[in-house]
DNA sequence: AGGGGTTTGAGCAATTTTTCACAAACCCTC
DNA sequence: GAGGGTTTGTGAAAAATTGCTCAAACCCCT
């Protein structure tokens, strides 16, 4: 159990954690960092240190149980308790990723939508009546909500990121297509499927020109 | 103009050309390091030791001109072209994708929709008839589509991916909720929301009980 | 046209992250 | 219950990434 542990870190547990529920769901109980590492294509050390940033769950010549280490990455990452989300923007894009299966698993609950036109203010979305965004501020503050996911246009992106954090949401995650900032402390994470493919056609034009010898990640 | 470029980097690109683009808009047509590097949250030696991987863009005294640097980035990131994209999933998701503002720029270009579901396939979304996914191997192969968006449901999500990369996909985009395997040499970005979630549980987890020290990208 | 004030580019140092390697731990069999 | 065969956990080495520093380059002003 060491000091502070670095962010890549914690940004694999999630695919562990996924990982070992898939295998629990299968049936299989116990697994070594080998084959985890197979699976997740990378190494079995880097399992292993990874892991130990938070404990020792393994046993020497067997491996990890499975519904353990599962049920200490859950615990590690928060879950196994009700976090509340509230969503913003109720466009073709939120209402898709509200029914997105298994977008909101069991551990995350939406407890309020807003949107700012007038013809889906008031209809219902998941068993919510969106709101009018000119509300959120004190609807999250009020409510306590954690979490929120921003699905509005870019030009109102930043606006309704800002609103979030002085309701005190601490964690955004923005699917808007901006550089959006917040201050320290608050965690933001941007899903922008451009820069994702911006970043494979780099690689793809690589592979065209020189010789496909780049790849990895 | 170094070796090879390490991965960080390049993903880091699209934030790059996606703020110059920005500034470009607004009629900026001069930036400085220490200006791109306030605005993207990073410091001043990192974006100029990311942009030399590349070449020269700047001059000393100057900074970078906007619209030059802007080429520039496009150029190495491989725009400025027209790639085919394949959607294969239509359901929610995959038509609000298909909507979602400036998700597709002007340089990729959706060329066929796939779908699994008897009711989906025949109609049309966005100027494209939903195809048989029995059909997408050879579709793909054919017309030589490069990018590959899937969309479907996790249980189906894995053999969709096999079959774009058989076809010669050679960057795949994917939405469904599972940890995808692809032979080295293809591109593969994942968006898992809920990973995203996860990770950021972890941070509030953090920030209740300990001090809230702990912060960070 | 020269001097002053900036800012880049890049080598080098510091830090972070990954990989290696092996002792300790563990089960199983005999 | 001792020995063999695995596999973890971890300190130390290696590699990768980030940050620092400063000479060289450049514009602007006088």
């Amino acid at each position: 159990m060491k000091e502070s542990v670095p962010d890549v870190v914690i940004q694999r547990l999630p695919m562990y954690a996924h990982i070992l529920a898939a295998l629990k769901e299968v049936g299989v109980d116990s697994v070594g960092s080998r084959e985890l590492g197979a699976m997740l294509k990378t190494t079995p050390a880097q399992i292993r240190k990874d892991l130990s940033y938070f404990g020792r769950f393994g046993k020497q010549g067997m491996g990890y149980d499975v519904s353990q280490l599962s049920a200490e990455l859950g615990r590690v990452l928060g879950l196994g308790r009700q976090w509340s989300v509230v969503l913003v923007g109720t466009g073709r894009l939120g209402r898709a990723l509200m029914d997105h299966k298994g977008f909101l698993h069991d551990d995350y609950r939406m407890v309020a939508a807003f949107d700012k036109s007038a013809r889906r203010i008031g209809r219902k979305l998941a068993g919510l009546v969106i709101q009018d965004v000119a509300d959120l501020e004190d609807t999250v503050r009020d409510k306590g909500i954690q979490i929120g996911i921003v699905a509005v246009p870019p030009g109102e992106a930043q606006q309704v990121i800002d609103a979030l954090v002085r309701a005190g949401t601490k964690a955004i995650l923005n699917y808007a297509p901006i550089v959006a900032r917040v201050p320290k402390g608050v965690q933001l994470r941007q899903v922008i499927p451009v820069h994702s493919l911006q970043s494979m056609t780099y690689y793809l034009k690589a592979m065209e020109s020189g010789r496909g010898s780049e790849a990895g990640r």
